[in-house]
DNA sequence: TATTTATACATAAGAATTCTATGCATCAAA
DNA sequence: TTTGATGCATAGAATTCTTATGTATAAATA
């Protein structure tokens, strides 16, 4: 389950905006929809995602709903108030870091 | 000196990606050239930078080279054979990030 | 001339985030 | 009936960065 390409502190941002765009996910769900949306390229791990969402839920960015589907347990996540207003914030951040590492990485913008 | 805008993980890709297009460059000068291109976007505090170019040498990726200017030392860092390779795949492995990242935070390409 | 700012290195302690490994349980498919 | 998928969770370790501190030289400024 190894992936390498997550960079540390953007797991929120990627939570959020999936919140953002569907509403109400719950754990499982969010690390499919991930590896489906990049194609296996970015893989969430139970062992990151499990403690993120209670991080979010604890300063107040989410709201959780149990649900019993079957005879099986579900957690669905929706953003708060405050969470919709950090989200915004958070993909702000996101793209000022990929335009500034665009510089960077693009050789047509490579830095001096 | 705090940066919020750094995602862990990073740093080193921007001190390699420095050192190929500068050949060589002391700690110092890395920090002043990282907040001249980005505009004061991007602060890499010493705490961090001094331990990542250690890593990097004691990872066969940089080598060293003392010089004394005046009375005062620097030490200069350049890219190995092995750490040009090395930067090569942190760019690749950025691009890929930022390109997964963009289709997120950009509306236009939002995700389901 | 005394003090501040810039230059130049360094490390220790702590915080934050993620990975690896493990555990439990239900359900479907092979 | 055993494997794989679904669904939650946590503990321990690793990585990376921040904050704070320390030392020292040189230039600028008050």
């Amino acid at each position: 389950m190894g992936n390498q390409k997550l960079y540390k502190g953007s797991l929120q941002t990627i939570i959020l905006k999936l919140l953002e765009t569907n509403d109400k996910m719950y754990g499982y769900e969010i690390t499919q929809k991930v590896k489906e949306l990049t194609k296996g390229e970015l893989k969430i791990t139970e062992g990151a995602l499990y403690p993120a969402l209670h991080k979010l839920e604890a300063d107040g960015l989410l709201d959780v709903e149990v649900a019993k589907v079957g005879n099986r347990l579900r957690k669905y996540y929706k953003l708060t108030e405050s969470g919709t207003k950090e989200t915004a914030n958070k993909l702000d951040e996101m793209q000022e870091f990929l335009k500034t590492m665009q510089h960077l990485v693009n050789p047509k913008f490579s830095l001096e």
